[in-house]
This record gives structure tokens, sequence and C-alpha cells, in this order.
DNA sequence: GCGAATCCTCACCCCGTTCTCAGCAACCTC
DNA sequence: GAGGTTGCTGAGAACGGGGTGAGGATTCGC
């Protein structure tokens, strides 16, 4: 790919993890690595200078805070995700305070995880326009957090605001329904994918299309949105 | 083939199931390796480098998530899709986390798996266009999972598209209904021809050709889809 | 802590889809 | 043109995907 294909540092001692989310990032068209290991992962950086480090707080040896620190020791001013247990939220200060510039705690969605990365390439980059997401009359603020059809505002719960993002970024695109609750739900859920069928619901109510006009059924395939037709 | 041929390697216990995969594939221009064993199939991957892996989940000694890890922990990148049953479609998901790129339940057409193949082979070498297929005044868009005859748009149940999707890859080439049969139809399909004689009849009717002179029929040999000439 | 919002499962119902079959039309051969 | 073969299409039965309401569990906010 061209030079603008942001080059991206995966590092977790959950091996499977870390397939999980290269795999997906790569999807989203970054150059991925993945290390299992603090020390492989700081050579790694101080080598190949990725543009973002998503960085496990907990590993044995050597822990993300700590490879952190060593990074920002040396100068070094790649953006960095922290992942963290929900456990050891606490720690997270610290986390801020070693140097990192944003965190997840697990389990999170795919989505949530390029959402941030996306953010902080922009502000690394410095072209920090407003992400504001436009199909037909529906308008989703991203910043704000904020919904509009037909210039009404629209509240929507955490998972169906989620699942609105996903649809518009995708606009056009049939999404299947296991690809949907890859990406929108946390990577751990294991429900089935019935769950997509009950939220399409609610939002077709809070968003009056009750025609499914907006969001469009493909009967076997998935679900799309689109501008209008 | 010139170098553009991708190497694809097929692994699956069951080899009457490996060989008919890999017979589809080298029909539509793959060069194609079979293995029946994990073990193998490690072997050949680090060996020879294939472009893509189709893997088979459930095989004895050392299942599909097994060997796709121990590619990953290798460092190695080359893309995998997952085939498994539909009882076990909840390790699914699990598969994907484990790095796998896409995944199919058995049993699946063969048509699908290709463009399974299509689509990831495209997106590992960055040159994702939009994959549609136009003949004559019929336009069928793969992503949008759209059909238009003459700028109308035409709805179409599943096996109708992917039916016609077959006629317009296969366009100006004559297809007998068994082929039509194996590719579009599920692998374990057992009904008679008779149903690629329904589905045409259904495809020229929404798409306006009760004359036949878009889906052309060749009698005693099969059908042809030619830009109405 | 308590009430409210949210998340998720489940079950029921509707209807689109799939596939078979039978009758008829088109075509070919002799 | 007769008879056989092949293809077309309408009817209809069985199936299953998808929509939605109810309700229980869990989390969130104050």
């Amino acid at each position: 790919m061209d030079d603008t294909t942001a080059r991206i540092l995966v590092v977790d001692d959950e091996e499977a993890l870390a397939d999980m989310v290269a795999s997906a990032l790569r999807f989203a068209g970054y150059a991925v690595t993945t290390e299992s290991n603090g020390f492989d992962a700081l050579r790694i950086i101080k080598n190949r200078l990725p543009d973002l480090v998503v960085l496990d707080v907990s590993m044995p040896e050597i822990d993300g805070f700590e490879v952190c620190r060593r990074i920002r020791r040396d100068g070094l001013q790649v953006p960095v995700i922290f992942l963290t247990a929900r456990d050891d939220i606490d720690d997270l200060r610290t986390g801020f305070k070693q140097g990192g510039d944003d965190y997840l705690t697990k389990p999170f969605s795919l989505e949530e995880l390029g959402l941030r990365i996306e953010a902080l390439l922009r502000r690394a980059r410095g072209t920090d326009e407003t992400p504001r997401l436009v199909v037909g009359d529906v308008l989703l603020d991203e910043r704000a957090h904020q919904v509009f059809r037909d210039d009404k505002e629209v509240t929507l719960s955490p998972t169906e605001f989620r699942l609105l993002r996903f649809l518009m970024l995708n606009r056009g695109r049939v999404m299947s329904k296991p690809q949907i609750v890859d990406h929108v739900w946390e990577y751990d859920f294991d429900g089935n994918t019935g769950i997509v069928e009950t939220y399409v619901s609610y939002l077709r109510r809070k968003l009056d299309d009750a025609d499914g006009s907006l969001i469009q059924t493909v009967r076997g395939v998935g679900y799309v949105i689109r501008p209008s037709s």
C-alpha cells in the first residue's frame, strides 16, 4: 500500500487476542505487526518506529506501563493505546502518567478500538477534522456522541449507537450478522447473532424507520444502510 | 498462468471434500495443493508460503485453530479461511479471533468460497476495488448486493442472486445444468437439476427477459448470459 | 442502595424462500 | 406429423429467516 498506510504494533502476551486484533486492523487497512513480549516490543518500536502502538498492560517480565515509560524515556512520541482488564482500571491513572494517550478496558469491541486508533492518528497528523457521518437525513456526530434524524435529535443507548455507527461507516455495503457481532459487540460475546435483529429493531423504531427503508434487510445476507432509494 | 496466479493450500481431513474444492479452484485458475493433515499442512505452509490457506476446523490430532495459531506464531501473515460445520458455529467467531480472516459454514457453495477467496486476495494485494459485474444493461453490485436492469433495481432472493452472479461471471460461456448446480447450490444438494430451470424462470421474470434474449437457453447443453445482441 | 436504563434471551408469528411436481409448450428425429 | 425429449412455468407445501414484545438479569447514575 501507499505511504499513508499507518503501521501499527500490537503487543499482548495473549497471542490469540493479539492475532484477532491484528486481523481486524489489517482488514481496516493498516499494516500490523504483533509482539507477545515487552522486550521484543521495545526493540521493534525503536527499530521500526511504528505510527502507533497498542499495548497490553499486564504482561509478564515487563508490563505495558514499563514499556511505555521506556519508550518515552528514549524520546519517542509514538501514540500509545493501553489495553487493560476492568479490574486494573485503577492503575490507569498510572498509565497516563507513563505517557499513554488512550486506553480501553477488556473486553472491548473492535469498532471501539478502531475508532480510538483513528482519532489518535488524526491527532498525530494534525489533521483533526470533525468526524461526522451522514447518510440521507441521518447525521451521526462522533465527538458529541449525538444522532439526528431530520434535524431532530434521537437518543440512543451505547450499543445502539455503536451499531448505527458501524452501519453508517459501511454505508452501501451489506454486512452479515456475524460480521456485525464481531465488530460491534465485545470480542468475548458468545451469544447468537439474534441480538443483531433485536438491536436493528430498536434502531428502526427510534429512527422512525418502521418500513426499513433506511436500514434495509437483505434476507439471508445481512443489513445495509443506504442513502435512500 | 503468469506469476499473478495465486497459490492456494486446501487442508481438510475429508479428502473427497478437499479434492472437490481443489478441483473447483483449479478450474477458476488457481494453483492448488491439498493436505489432509494439520502437521503436514504446517510444513507445507512454512516451506512453500502459499498465498492463501483454506483450513478445515475439525481435524484429528491438530485442529484448524491450532494450525492457524502456529502459523501466526511464526509471524506468517498468509490469509486464512476457515471451514466449519454449522453445529460448531459458536466456535466460529473464536476462529476469527484466532487470526483467521474469514470463515464459511459447511455445507457451502463453491461460488461462495471462490468469492471469499477473491476478496481476501484482493485485500492482501491492496487492490481493493469495487467488484461490479456488468453484462449489457444488467449490473450486479457485489458489495451492495444489488442488481439493476436498465438502471432500475431488481430484488432477488439469495439463490437467484448467486445464480445470476455465476452466469455473469461466466458470461458468454455456456454452463451446463449440473455445472450450475455444483457451483451455485450447496455441495450436498441432492435434488435434480430441474431446480435450475425453475430459478432461470424466476430470473427471467424478474429481469424482464421473458423471451430469453438475455439468459439464453442452449438446448441440450445449458444456459449462457450474453450482452443481448 | 435504589430506581431506571440497558442488555440480552426467548418464543411466537409472519412471510419470503426454497424446492418438488405436474402439465404443457417447444423442439428434434425419423 | 408422431412420438419422444427437453425445457418452461404455475401451484403449493415445507422450511426457516427475521421482526417484535415480554421479561429477567445486569449495570448505571444519583
